[in-house]
DNA sequence: CCTCGTCTTGACAACGTTGTCATTTTTCAC
DNA sequence: GTGAAAAATGACAACGTTGTCAAGACGAGG
């Protein structure tokens, strides 16, 4: 880091000569509880909502607290109540996309009962790594709860951590699995299977899959998908039309190369990519070395990543509802904070099929 | 939200049954303080750096600190200190690749003086219900300072507040501006210049602009490189050739149309649009009408943002060193927190031009 | 050897909440 | 009315640090 270049002025010392505002003191409970003629406890059971509170004091506290523009100081309430309200997103370092809708999602359901988020990508971390920063996370930042992203969720060794820790968490995952913890995710399986078979229904009989990362559970759904559809549709599955790829643009060019080099009875006529990345690197390929999309090769891939509305042709995919995915992790993981008993749930929430122009006409 | 389905168990009451090891409970100072004997306050010393403690003695403690896996207290030492030791990062829902970058580099230089982070979006709020935000961040989180980025960087009333408030800020914008804090950002003049000047050389004498959204001071700057690079080489400025835009890529989309429905001879051979967003626009109206690019049209962008390389042909534009922007941000920010004087200070990080296939062939 | 600074160190009171438990008030059944 | 349970309220001690200030240790200069 480059140090800045720091105009030397008279006195370093001295404080910024900006008229600074009396800051003005925030109240505290007590001063509440003077005003409401009432004990600081009594305060503190009506901002937190504790009940056994007549109504009458509760609305003197209320109307006093407003008249001070109390805010409880979170720093003793998190000393005091030893939570930290705070709940900590953990992820890879996953598309960007795809996370600050998390991030979004997350966030709002935090708002609306005042936790905070704290943010942390492992995308450049060993799972030993990782571990260490949680014990830190946990004991330092006394973080409440856990919300993991994909695929950090399916790390055998990080929900054995926090499991052994106590600490409640959520997994952000496709695959349920055999973990107890409660479970958010999208049918990967079915929104492929729905995917594979409308390309099916459009004519195409030569459909090739480029795989995802096998470290994400959602590679497998999605290449299980792919499977059901075809036979479904008594199509025989071709071990040539299934290449390997792990969610990277660059395994699109390369899947792409590889399918179409194949001698024209047996090159395929579609190419599902297990997401959009690496469907555009199949766009990219196809545009460079000339193939028309989609009238030579229908691409689709999965996730609705915003480029996918953005290249030409427009790239069919699945819209996952990332947002809603995220907000109901961090409500189940709320809940669970309040007391509530989740184990074993699991939500899955459905995704759609988003039709553009890389599999042909829009009216069909 | 959907509630979750929940099977009910026998007692729902009862804690899983899952064994929880018997989560060890963290050392406190004194626990330390005890086992080096010495007082609380100076392992407090040893750990806060605060000098005016003998090595021997700082050793002791450090041994012992070491031994009990000794970490302090978030919480208390926040209530103690009346500091937070966190930093809110203030951001519009700007373009996602960039706001992750930017939480990478503020988080890397945060997490080397084990400060949190706060993210708060503020995409769809208006001023004032961006300030109340604040002011609740500031007496509730009790954040120690601000990070803005852009276009809030930009927002006069923001600022007002919290210079009133006497609470310490970082802006992240390419316009120091009149504002006395400390400023981060990459110089979107000499960019923008560059990246013409070479449009210039390629041959290009009709070189169409299509604007970025005039709330961020980035637009202006972009303008102005993008006149001068025109005024040094005696181009003529024509109006005709400057489209307005707001960084979305659907006015890229609309910027192409209404530039290349000019009459032939007066029709640009090289667009150049404020953003990548909108220069994907500008490639895909391109590719529904038949206009090969770059052949007939050349294209470029500004940003690099991940797509811009993962489309056909890939998109020429400006990289601009995003995270090491945000670390120095978060830098200046932990400095002022440490006592600093850095009013006025300013920096401006490079960006590089970053040529592909958008604007002709590479070896040019 | 004394004195006066400077460096070290420690005792103890904040910090602003929540948890515990005792006490007072209300409610209700008889 | 009476008694007993339930509801409402309050006193006070945590919580684990840091800040303040005073006291002790140590060195240097006379």
């Amino acid at each position: 880091m480059k140090p800045a270049t720091i105009k030397p002025t008279t006195k370093t010392t001295t404080k910024p000569t900006t008229i600074k505002s009396a800051t003005v003191k925030p109240a505290t409970i007590k001063e509440v509880a003077e005003l409401a003629k009432v004990s600081i406890k009594t305060v503190s059971r009506v901002m937190n909502d504790e009940g056994n509170v007549s109504p009458a004091t509760r609305d003197m506290v209320l109307t006093a607290a407003q008249r001070l523009n109390y805010r409880p100081n979170m720093a003793a309430r998190r000393l005091a109540s030893r939570r930290s309200f705070m709940i900590c997103l953990l992820y890879d370092k996953a598309a960007s996309d795809y996370m600050v809708e998390v991030q979004f999602g997350v966030l709002e359901r935090c708002d609306a009962d005042h936790y905070s988020l704290l943010i942390r990508p492992c995308g450049e971390m060993s799972t030993r790594q990782i571990k260490q920063t949680l014990e830190q996370i946990i004991q330092q930042s006394n973080a409440d709860g856990f919300i993991l992203g994909p695929p950090l969720a399916d790390n055998k060794s990080i929900i054995n951590l926090l499991q052994q820790r106590g600490v409640p968490f959520v997994r952000i995952s496709q695959a349920p699995k055999k973990a107890k913890q409660p479970c958010v995710g999208v049918d990967d399986t079915q929104a492929a299977h729905r995917l594979v078979s409308r390309l099916i229904e459009k004519g195409h009989r030569r459909i090739a899959m480029i795989r995802g990362n096998p470290k994400h559970g959602s590679a497998t759904d999605r290449l299980n998908g792919y499977r059901r559809a075809l036979l479904e549709h008594d199509i025989p599955i071709r071990d040539e039309w299934i290449v390997g790829g792990s969610y990277e643009f660059e395994d699109g060019v390369a899947g792409a190369e590889q399918l179409l080099a194949l001698p024209k009875r047996r090159r395929p006529t579609a190419i599902f990519a297990s997401n959009d990345h690496m469907a555009l690197g199949v766009l990219q390929y196809a545009g460079a070395s000339g193939i028309a999309v989609p009238e030579e090769l229908a691409v689709c891939g999965f996730d609705d990543i915003e480029f996918a509305r953005f290249v030409w042709p427009g790239l069919t995919t699945v819209n996952q509802p990332i947002r809603g995915v995220a907000r109901t992790a961090a409500d189940l993981l709320i809940r669970q904070l309040k007391g509530e008993y989740l184990e074993g749930v699991s939500i899955r929430l459905p995704a759609a099929v988003v039709e553009r122009e890389s599999t042909g006409p829009l009216e069909s």
